[in-house]
DNA sequence: AAAAACTGTATCCTATAGGAAACAGAGTTT
DNA sequence: AAACTCTGTTTCCTATAGGATACAGTTTTT
């Protein structure tokens, strides 16, 4: 070994909250049973540069971040949890039947289910959709995210942005993307109840 | 102004696949609000990084965006869609009642519904617990990720590490943390049907 | 309408991210 | 056991991330 002579420089242990980014992608690659090059090369880095990431060694870009999250099919929320706070780890929530949080409004009656876990990602609900005619339609619904929709009874038409009408009965479901302009109105005598879960 | 002698450095449109981060960053931003400085001291970084960012001028490291995405309350998922898969954008997926893709396990008999849209990020379907005595209950179901279900029909228990085991009937609804061990078993006569609807 | 207080952008500079290559250790092969 | 071939780590270097500051444009205050 040759005599180093320059000063060290120190760089060790960034870590500081970033926290365990580098082990999660070091457990994500494990679990692929990649070697520091192979995954290197799957996103596109150098293998150096991975090992400096999964030790700690450095405070990567965010583009390298994603390029490795994708090569390693990594589940990307976690990445984002600083230490401390870790969703719902470990925890469930039960809503028995009509036991959920109401919540009406002029056109539809809520009813939030398992609002307990307020860390939670899924929103889930069902909906009472009150019985009236298709002319009284206003507006869109529109945000962003997805949606998940399950007519438990009755039936009701879905209409949205860039399709035609699309009358549901009960059993049938759907998913869309939320962002397109979107809503429901009841084409049964009695209301019609709906289960949702939206994303985001 | 000064007579600029020194060659220059082209830094421009750095963008390339990373593509809309500054831009989501910005209208995340904007929807609160906030300035430049106010943003930027509520994340603790500096106005002139945060416009660069937001302008895609510079290629940020991970630990500023994860500053960010937080202190704006931002949905961090959307982040890492590279350019070319944009989710379901603009799209919908209508399965009617029965007509989802069957998928069998031992113990359970799957339905997946909306299995035409790939790219979506919930993952629902309905399953059918075969009726069965608690004593065949073998191991854990665990895998990283949230779940909701809502029982359709039927009686059964749902088991779980860190609880005692939960009747639930229908109409009833739960929601839990998947990667914590968990397991349904039918406790009535005939088949319970319950709805699910996974995320990551 | 000048002055002041904002906004977001552009420039300058230093610490460092990330690639190339050297290094080190553990198996393999000849 | 020496020569190869893997692995992951460390060193070296250049391009650049991000803060400080200057700049420019717009709105508010005096």
């Amino acid at each position: 070994m040759r005599e180093d002579t320059r000063k060290k420089i120190t760089t060790p242990e960034i870590a500081d909250d970033g926290a365990a980014l580098g082990q999660s992608i070091r457990e994500a690659r494990q679990a692929k049973g990649w070697t520091l090059e192979e995954a290197g090369r799957a996103a596109g880095i150098g293998r150096s540069t991975l090992s400096k990431i999964e030790n700690n060694l450095t405070r990567p870009s965010f583009d390298i971040i994603r390029r490795l999250t994708q090569a390693l099919d990594m589940h990307t929320p976690n990445l984002f949890l600083q230490s401390g706070q870790s969703g719902i780890s470990g925890r469930r929530d039960y809503t028995p039947k009509g036991r959920g949080e109401p919540k009406d409004t002029p056109t539809y009656l809520h009813e939030l289910l398992c609002t307990d876990l307020t860390s939670k990602r899924m929103l889930p609900y069902i909906s009472e959709i009150k019985a009236r005619d298709i002319s009284e339609f206003e507006t869109w619904i529109r945000h962003s995210g997805e949606e998940f929709m399950y007519v438990l009874s009755g039936e009701l038409t879905f209409i949205s942005e860039h399709y035609r009408p699309l009358p549901m009965k009960a059993g049938d479901s759907l998913y869309y993307d939320s962002s397109m302009g979107h809503g429901c109105i009841s084409t049964s005598a009695e209301n019609a109840r709906v289960l949702w879960v939206s994303l985001e």
